[in-house]
DNA sequence: GCAATCTTCTACGTTCAGTAGAATAAGGAC
DNA sequence: GTCCTTATTCTACTGAACGTAGAAGATTGC
């Protein structure tokens, strides 16, 4: 068997929503200020994630001087849409799984489909 | 942080589809004939991922006589649909990430979708 | 040069999935 | 009823992903 899709986990899906909130890119300790509101995390532990958010594509890095600015690689809705196509992915019958998916959506989310679609 | 969302592996995938592809339920056994084309797995080893898919309720067991027999809880699609449903509630804005949904996918699934929709 | 601080390396704990052997239970044969 | 076969449960090991962070290295300001 093979590797699987990576998944993410909750910090780093914490880290992406800040880095989604934000106009600009943050730098490790905006994002630990924005994340930490307890006071519980490291530096080290932001830096960490984003690091592995790097590796999996999912944010860009421009350095300013020694510091580095994070952003997201893509808006919060393109990356949910990837999500999604990966899971279509895995199935043969695409066609049909929408289908069924799109029973199961309530109306806003209906409307809005029917909408994008044109 | 709390757990995340379960995820699924090739292995319980691989099972799952099996008896998705099966008209009745299934022996152990039988799945595993239909999994291990190169008899490299153990009968134990399908078991243990039946167990585990039954915990997550992915799927049904009943047993005759001593034997389990099992079937999946949802259909494929409907277990796909369940999936895309999922990563939707991730987001706090389901609406538009499904409209960038929409666009990603190729023309037959646009129809198939647009169908759905009425 | 030295201090402040930002980053990289390395590492440990936990959970999950893949894997399966050992032990147990439950029918069937005689 | 005992023994054998076979299905099931228990337990366990491994590797990867993620949360977590300390120690060490690098860089800039003064």
């Amino acid at each position: 068997m093979t590797k699987r899709n990576k998944q993410q986990g909750e910090l780093e899906t914490a880290v992406l929503n800040v880095l989604w909130n934000s106009k600009k890119p943050l730098t490790s300790n905006q994002v630990l200020e924005a994340i930490n509101q307890d006071d519980t995390l490291a530096l080290t532990t932001i830096l960490t994630v984003l690091g592995r958010l790097q590796e999996k594509g999912f944010l860009l890095r421009e350095t300013s001087g020694r510091m580095g600015l994070f952003s997201a690689a893509y808006s919060k809705e393109e990356h949910v849409a990837r999500l999604l196509l990966g899971v279509l992915e895995s199935t043969d019958n695409p066609s049909l799984a929408i289908a069924h998916f799109a029973k199961g959506l309530d109306k806003k989310a209906r409307a809005a489909l029917k909408e994008s679609l044109g």
